[in-house]
DNA sequence: TCTGGGGTCCTAGGACCC
DNA sequence: TCTGGGGTCCTAGGACCC
């Protein structure tokens, strides 16, 4: 298995069309405008050396990155290089499962992986002129993870022979799938490393975080995980549209006109899709920053725009406290799954308008 | 340093049924 | 007059990832 990630690949795409940028301090990130409430998506090395991190408010970045140029999301040009990137991929012969914007696990069957993976970054690279690094696994996890000792521009190879020596010192949180709440859970029980971890009696973590997960943390501590690559295409569960107000909002109004807004954005996700609605959920932030989420199943399967969009007004009404200040308001969708059993769910336009 | 937006999956508790 | 045990569905919330 072969984890490949384009190395600050948002940051990279825009400096390709502006060159003049290339190896300056670039935060990408909202609107570009560091003064509002919005956070970073991607900073340039040169950017990260003044510690400009993903998920750090613009503000934060703009202090300690004064000079720095900062420029807005542009999420379609992303998908259509990423689409580029993805191509060139599968074109290696690869079974490729896209991760995301700039990630993807190959599977293949090679003598020499190390001279397959230089290959598939000098792909990359000639075709796109993006880099990126290649971890190498005897499955998912270990691959994954090897990309992290593989960057910038470079091939890391761990498998089960190298793995007690490459991660058993190193903290949990550094693994994939340990955040900060479990990392701090499991250093209450006294499991601090991945060599802890790999040791920790099942039953222990079973207790901390249920039968199925703790299971799994166990065995990500030992490196164990699939090693399948699938490349069948994604059925998305759901489609979703999120905005904190730059200013709070208060009353029943500014909360419909939101609503309707966000409910129409959805709805071209769902219409692109085809599949009918089968639920509808509200997420709810209020100042300073309490989040709540609300939602419910529709009577029937539904593609009619007004019908989605009073479910979402109906849910609103019944559920946002009009009294209180909102920070965030979001609207969220669930298409009806196939069943999987081949059968697959018809894709017909939506009717009416919102 | 006041904390985005778009996703996924798991867990837990209550309702409801037999 | 109070209540077992198993199962499923629905909803809220938590955690994680990019």
């Amino acid at each position: 298995v072969l984890h490949v990630d384009l190395d600050e690949f948002v940051a990279a795409v825009e400096v390709l069309r502006r060159p003049e940028l290339a190896g300056r301090e670039v935060v990408v990130g909202g609107r570009g405008d560091p003064t509002e409430r919005a956070v970073v998506s991607t900073a340039s090395y040169a950017a990260r050396e003044r510690g400009v991190r993903s998920g750090m408010p613009l503000r934060t970045a703009a202090r300690r990155a004064p000079d720095a140029t900062f420029l807005p999301v542009d999420g379609e040009h992303y998908t259509a290089v990423s689409g580029r990137v993805m191509e060139v991929l599968r074109a290696t012969g690869a079974v490729v499962e896209v991760l995301g914007w700039d990630e993807a696990f190959l599977g293949v069957d090679v003598e020499d992986p190390e001279s397959f993976a230089g290959r598939v970054r000098a792909d990359v690279l000639a075709a796109t002129r993006l880099h990126s690094s290649v971890g190498i696994g005897d499955n998912r996890v270990r691959a994954k993870m090897a990309t992290g000792f593989a960057k910038p521009r470079g091939v890391f190879r761990l498998t089960a022979e190298n793995w007690v020596a490459v991660m058993a010192h190193r903290p949990v949180r550094e693994l994939w799938g340990v955040g900060a709440k479990v990392a701090a859970r499991l250093g209450g029980l006294g499991i601090r490393t991945v060599a802890d971890l790999a040791a920790a009696d099942p039953a222990v973590l079973a207790g901390e975080l249920g039968p199925k997960l703790g299971r799994w943390y166990g065995s990500l501590g030992r490196g164990e995980g699939s090693s399948v690559v699938d490349d069948t295409p994604w059925v998305p569960r759901g489609h979703s549209r999120e905005t904190t107000f730059q200013r709070n909002v208060r009353g029943p109004e500014a909360v419909e006109a939101a609503l309707r807004e966000l409910t129409a954005g959805v709805l071209e996700d769902v219409a692109a899709d085809g599949r009918p609605v089968v639920r509808v959920g509200l997420k709810i932030r209020y100042a300073p920053f309490e989040t709540t989420t609300r939602s419910r199943g529709l009577k029937a399967p539904t593609r009619d725009r007004g019908e989605v969009l009073d479910a979402v007004l109906a849910l609103g009404a019944a559920s946002v406290d009009g009294e209180r200040e909102l920070r965030l308001l979001g609207v969220r969708v669930e298409m009806q799954m196939p069943r999987g059993d081949g059968d697959p769910v018809e894709r017909t336009p939506l009717r009416g308008r919102v």
